[in-house]
DNA sequence: AAAATATATAAGGATATTTGAATGTTGTGT
DNA sequence: ACACAACATTCAAATATCCTTATATATTTT
């Protein structure tokens, strides 16, 4: 598949916030429902809730009810990926491109001529 | 590793742009200058500028400079695994979780009881 | 039925992001 | 030295995001 995937990468950007990584996260490991993510992040339970309905509306996560428990869990397979990617422990950098030696010095290989 | 790590999901956050995206996947496949990015963006030279210098400042690309020309490339090795995760495609969603039947009726699993 | 629990939604202001317009900088050719 | 080309930076305005406070809804318990 090529970019750009309009839905793909509306969903990264909801996904890329620090909150919802930690609850994505911690959904990846199991249902969770809203009172423990309470505790979990520390941050009040209307921003939890704001959080998990916009993760919601973007078919990212779904819940099922137990009792007055609303009780999470994934729906996104990409979402794991994201997450192993965020965990991958990476070594330096990029090899430099091979009209750009150490030096920083080179020509640029399009068209555009100088 | 485990989760926050405030660095990498900043990057992502960066990354997560529509815009962003594009251009990454073209430095994917090599070196490019602004102004082809300018033409095959189709939006600013200033905007493509922008957009180049926040990935700059979060070290997720560098250029060199060739005559007047300043030739990007990537140096973050997140970016092409990101990238093959976004263009990855899935069937369908997730296994809903053990406790949820088809029904989305269910036990919740953790402490906190009814 | 009333109270309590678990959660959602709405409204608001603060802050951040995005982009356009104008201008600045640097390297190249003449 | 001058003009131009390629690109960066600055500023401001529009927009989006984020969190807080207040309030509403639904389910269970008493």
């Amino acid at each position: 598949m090529a970019l750009p995937q309009k839905n793909k990468i509306e969903m990264l950007r909801v996904i890329a916030h620090p909150v919802r990584l930690r609850i994505l996260d911690e959904l990846a490991k199991g249902v969770k429902c809203v009172s423990d993510f309470e505790d979990f992040l520390g941050i009040s339970q209307p921003n939890v809730s704001q959080h998990l309905a916009l993760l919601r509306n973007h078919r990212i996560i779904d819940y099922y009810m137990d009792g007055r428990l609303r009780c999470y869990f994934l729906v996104d397979p990409m979402v794991p990926d994201i997450l192993d990617v965020l965990k991958k422990e990476y070594a330096g950098t990029l090899p430099a491109p091979a009209c750009c030696p150490i030096t920083k010095k080179g020509k640029y290989p399009g068209d555009r001529t100088n």
